[in-house]
DNA sequence: CCTATAGCCTGACGGC
DNA sequence: TGCCGTCAGGCTATAG
């Protein structure tokens, strides 16, 4: 699930829950997740913090504490966060779990644990190792960025959507969703992709993003008109009535309509 | 440099 | 109902 509308949104539900709460207790129950500090380690660093304010960068969560230092949080295909009481029982696949004065606790989850945890005291060289590109929804990232961003380009536009170097936070589901939303076939390389369609593919992008952080990341929220809920082969186009075809694109399955997606 | 592929894990689902 | 194979929305290391 978890793209850049999904990590917006657990980052709002973040912000919503666990702001200016002191953690009272800190438990790094599995350490798969946890990168380049011991599980001890992160604990002790956690313990008696608040934490202070929260950004986002593509598909990471950066959560300031109030000792000048950043938890940040990947969710890899499966992971999410919880916050709840005892009341509501014990939670599978729970990695990081940090409990608040108020006795309520917060969870990250993770069954498959292709996500990762870390903790750091510079966000902008965290963010700089990783390479990551700029995030489409910050800054006014702009048109011309994009188009220098795609010069010379012979890639799918599929994998240029999904490369985390150029723009971070799109992976597969979203690409799609934006091609489809575009009219544009997902193999089309990018430097054969007319000045009007870069266009158009740079305004779906910023729309569809916006648009799934609004219905957050909800299956169950989006409009007819999204692919999303039409990710099967053959399924009818909400669009167009054509019949949604699913191939492999570098590596992953990709949905599509032929019909208007040329 | 660039592109393609395997592998990391667990759970859900479809077919028999 | 149960078993088994396949697939899953990410990323990295490695090979060519």
């Amino acid at each position: 699930m978890p793209e850049l509308p999904d990590v917006e949104t657990f980052r709002r539900y973040f912000n919503k829950t666990s702001l200016n709460k002191k953690i009272v207790k800190a438990e790094a129950v599995r350490s798969r997740v946890i990168k380049g500090i011991s599980p001890q380690n992160l604990q002790k660093k956690l313990k008696g913090n608040t934490f202070k304010s929260t950004e986002r960068h593509g598909k990471y969560l950066i959560a300031a504490t109030s000792g000048n230092k950043f938890l940040i949080m990947h969710f890899g295909m499966t992971g999410s966060l919880s916050y709840f009481n005892d009341s509501e029982g014990p939670m599978k696949h729970v990695h990081l779990l940090l409990t608040f004065q108020n006795n309520y606790k917060l969870a990250y989850r993770d069954p498959r644990t292709f996500g990762a945890i870390y903790f750091e005291e510079n966000k902008e060289a965290f963010l700089k190792r990783k390479k990551l590109g700029p995030d489409p929804l910050k800054g006014n990232y702009s048109f011309s960025s994009f188009k220098k961003a795609a010069e010379g380009k012979k890639e799918t536009l599929k994998a240029f959507l999904m490369d985390q170097t150029i723009l971070a936070g799109i992976g597969n589901i979203y690409s799609d969703e934006i091609l489809f939303d575009a009219g544009i076939h997902p193999e089309k390389p990018v430097n054969k992709l007319s000045k009007s369609k870069s266009k158009e593919l740079f305004s779906s992008m910023k729309k569809v993003l916006r648009d799934s952080i609004k219905y957050e990341a909800d299956a169950s929220n989006f409009p007819d008109d999204y692919l999303l809920n039409y990710r099967k082969k053959n399924a009818e186009c909400p669009k167009c009535g054509g019949k949604i075809k699913k191939i492999t694109i570098a590596g992953r399955s990709s949905y599509f309509c032929p019909n208007h997606q040329r």
